[in-house]
DNA sequence: CTAGGGTTAG
């Protein structure tokens, strides 16, 4: 820094050495000042009589290398303003970049009309850090716009497209792209697999994950340690827990985010031990745990029922120095909670350093529930609903509360003024996947080209299920209907609708993997143990929480859940 | 001096 002062001192004092012959060895000066001290450089530009773009590039790629600061956005407005001197390629790289880590959607939209206007819109580079910044923003149409536009499209360009889909969880569209660009002759590399494989973790597409998986190997692709932590991210969330034990086995080097995927892997399975000595495991080989690695540890506190572990590793996690997270927060309130702690969890509640989200509230309402708190429940759900009147979870909630004291007057009420108030909840949907194509089932939904023949096999199957003595679970069902419509609307439940296209679709031995973006309910739950064992099929479903493994009668998650 | 990547509560 001394060296740097001198120099700075030195073209102070010499202004003739800021004149437009020096900008070469200025640009050097502002190189290495940018490395060493962002804010240093940034003043230094500042002093110059006429910087050139080089100058402006330079603390843009600075501040872009340091933790994410507006500056390179501001950087760019100073130089609209100035008029002087012109944007290059370099230079809308850098903004856009900038612009898709702060998700600066509004800023960067500007950016894109100057990226066209100063003639630089077709070209490869600009092209591609504005087609990441549209989906950073989640905007995956307007990024699909700009690549459609783009005359030439490299492997950057083309993977940049399928993280975007991948990013927001639109699988097939990742997928079709992936298969377009092999089709144009671009090699897929290393990067483009990640998110293609990330693609199928979201989608629990294990099929299409095995055949990455040997892709990888055959076409001698570089397995790196991001591609080594898709896979094991992938095999656990296709709940797959040996394979993706194999690939962790088989790293040779492994960060903080390798050991998390696997330490994830095992407490969404409900592996609760595994995971915690999995995370001894790490501390052995000395590799400084991430936030999300607590949250992996805390959650199998919370899955196992392991509450005085969970208090073990909240308190280390503080000893350590690091400081909680809503997420962490959750995951001990939840711990809490499956305890049946309600006191406990809202104490702990009642004592965060940070505001609880609703996300949190909700959890206790329904611990609230079950330990038949229900003055309490019916106080935080009623302030739910004040706080997002448009979220339908929260009247779902109060109005379930007094379903389960069969206050039917109140619920009634609760269900009139979500109907007044026109909110939806959403839909449940659930995905299976058949030769390589995820099929989505939404709850009420008949749109599926095979809907006739669903419909049939459904009705035989409910037929034998209740043939064999399952009681319908009547109470899952919130509608203020009769039973005979309660009962229709519980076989219409997306996680069957894929369930019954899986049985169709596979034959005996192959286990059917579904995924669905709610919790199951819990005749769901009674009804698939039945059909496994009536149908003799493992079937595994991956609910928003964790897993369940139905098979011969039985779930892995021992109704725990 | 430029663009694309892995882990994340309920």
């Amino acid at each position: 820094m001394r060296v740097l002062d001198q120099i700075h001192a030195l073209i102070l004092t010499h202004p003739h050495i800021s004149h437009s012959t020096n900008a070469f060895s200025l640009s050097k000066v502002l190189c290495f000042a940018a490395y060493k001290n962002v804010q240093y450089a940034k003043r230094l530009l500042f002093q110059l009589r006429s910087p050139n773009i080089f100058a402006y590039n330079t603390v843009m790629r600075g501040f872009l290398q340091h933790s994410p600061s507006p500056e390179p956005i501001l950087l760019f407005r100073r130089l609209i303003r100035s008029k002087f001197p012109a944007s290059n390629t370099f230079t809308f790289a850098f903004v856009f970049k900038s612009c898709s880590i702060l998700t600066a959607f509004d800023e960067g939209r500007q950016v894109h009309k100057h990226a066209i206007a100063s003639g630089l819109g077709d070209n490869l580079f600009v092209q591609t850090s504005l087609l990441n910044f549209y989906t950073k923003c989640e905007e995956v149409e307007l990024g699909r716009k700009v690549f459609d536009e783009m005359f030439q499209r490299n492997v950057v360009a083309w993977s940049a497209m399928i993280g975007g889909y991948a990013r927001v969880g639109k699988v097939n569209e990742a997928l079709e792209v992936f298969r377009a660009m092999q089709k144009g002759g671009v090699e897929p590399d290393e990067v483009t697999m990640v998110s293609v494989i990330s693609a199928c973790a979201m989608a629990g597409a294990l099929d299409l994950g095995k055949w990455l998986h040997m892709f990888i190997d055959k076409n001698g692709i570089k397995n790196d340690l991001e591609v080594s932590t898709a896979l094991v991210s992938m095999y656990a969330k296709c709940g797959c827990i040996e394979k993706a034990w194999a690939v962790f086995e088989a790293m040779p080097v492994r960060d903080a985010k390798a050991w998390s995927s696997m330490i994830v892997g095992f407490s969404i399975m409900g592996m609760a031990k595994e995971a915690l000595d999995l995370f001894e495991r790490m501390g052995e080989a000395q590799v400084e745990p991430n936030h999300v690695t607590l949250i992996g540890v805390l959650s199998a506190c919370a899955h196992g029922g392991l509450v005085a572990e969970g208090r073990k590793y909240w308190s280390s996690m503080l000893n350590c120095g690091m400081e909680p997270s809503m997420e962490h927060y959750g995951c001990m309130v939840d711990l809490f909670c499956r305890a049946n702690k309600a006191e406990e969890a809202y104490e702990f509640v009642a004592s965060m350093r940070i505001a609880p989200n609703p996300a949190i509230w909700r959890t206790l309402v329904v611990s609230f529930k079950k330990n038949k708190m229900f003055h309490k429940g019916e106080e935080v759900a009623k302030q739910l609903i004040q706080l997002e009147p448009q979220n339908a979870e929260n009247y779902i909630l109060l109005s379930s509360l007094y379903a389960s004291k069969s206050d039917w007057v109140k619920m009634s009420r609760v269900r009139r003024q979500m109907r007044d108030r026109r909110i939806k909840a959403v839909p449940g949907c659930s995905s299976i996947e058949i030769n390589g194509h995820v099929h989505e089932f939404v709850m009420g939904d008949w749109s599926h080209p095979e809907a006739k023949a669903i419909t049939e096999f459904i009705r035989e199957v409910s037929g034998r299920v209740q043939a064999s003595g399952h009681e319908p679970w009547i109470a899952s069902v919130l509608q203020n209907v009769g039973n005979g419509e309660k009962l229709d609307a519980l076989w219409e439940h997306s996680e069957r609708l894929a369930i019954a296209y899986g049985l169709l679709k596979t034959k005996a031995p192959v286990t059917i993997r579904v995924v669905k973006n709610l919790r199951v309910c819990e005749d769901c739950h009674e009804v698939t143990k039945t059909i496994s064992k009536l149908y003799d099929r493992e079937i595994v479903v991956r609910d928003r929480i964790r897993f369940h493994k139905f098979a011969n009668g039985v779930c892995s998650c021992q109704d725990f859940w």
